[in-house]
DNA sequence: ATAAACCTGACTAAAATAGTCAAGTATCTA
DNA sequence: TAGATACTTGACTATTTTAGTCAGGTTTAT
């Protein structure tokens, strides 16, 4: 299972991002700053999520990135997903001998990380970027 | 997070032995060749369910492991743990800038990783090896 | 023009993973 | 009691992944 610190970081940048939205683009640099992550891994990161179409960038001086949906309708499964984590608990090799092909013949826990799956998906499906902005409202930066 | 193979491994070996463990004890090399999985590295895993207390061995002949409590008193929570798979999704640094130190401040999505991780856990804690077991008595080896 | 900010791909040190290998010890059975 | 079976332990290692860095761009507001 891969869950690390990039679709934490991907989180991390897009709720700080959200919360300044409404007024300016918001620059790479500032996210970096506030947030204490790498501006060159950030850039990695936003060039995801921009090909995924949840942000947009805005070139040029005073330029940065806006969201490109509303808050309330990027979840976190979007974000994961652009980021390349992959909530994927079980990997059968494709060619095994035991053959667990996930159709006749499945492992003996194949079900197991079936429903676990489900379990972790369900919870980021439910949760929205505007979510997690309203749990921080009342903090300061 | 960490979810790899070890566990998933540990998780089949239980199952496996599980599903014999009322005639006799049963042989790592049996459980090898039944799933699959290389003898060296089930003694590994074994070793650390042994020191947790999760089997019991049974030396020289004939020998192999027995588990150590009733399959619906060994749950997935406690497998996971033995063989040091970690469900911990976040992992602030504890001298970190920001200074996330899960008390005062906290980032941004501190919560959000506190609450995921009570999310998987609770569907381990219910989980026990005989539900596993009841999943797959239906089926040949 | 130039500086701010995006954009991209290649590279890499460190850690984790998924094992292997070697050298035992204990115990059952013949 | 010999020997085979099977547990026991610790050290070692190739491969992969992670978490970045680095270099060299391009775009655009002022």
């Amino acid at each position: 299972m891969k869950l690390t610190s990039k679709g934490r970081y991907a989180v991390m940048a897009l709720v700080d991002l959200a919360r300044f939205n409404n007024i300016n683009p918001v620059s790479l640099r500032d996210i970096s700053l506030r947030q204490g992550i790498s501006l060159d891994y950030l850039e990695q990161i936003f060039s995801k999520l921009r090909r995924k179409e949840i942000v947009q960038s805005v070139r040029g001086i005073q330029g940065g990135y806006v969201l490109n949906k509303k808050a309330k309708d990027i979840k976190l499964t979007n974000i994961f997903d652009a980021v390349d984590e992959k909530v994927k608990t079980v990997q059968c090799k494709k060619e095994s001998k035991k053959g667990c092909n996930g159709k006749a013949i499945k492992c003996l826990t194949h079900n197991l990380w079936d429903e676990l799956e489900n379990h972790i998906n369900n919870f980021f499906d439910e949760k929205s970027l505007e979510d997690l902005v309203k749990e921080n409202n009342d903090r300061r930066v």
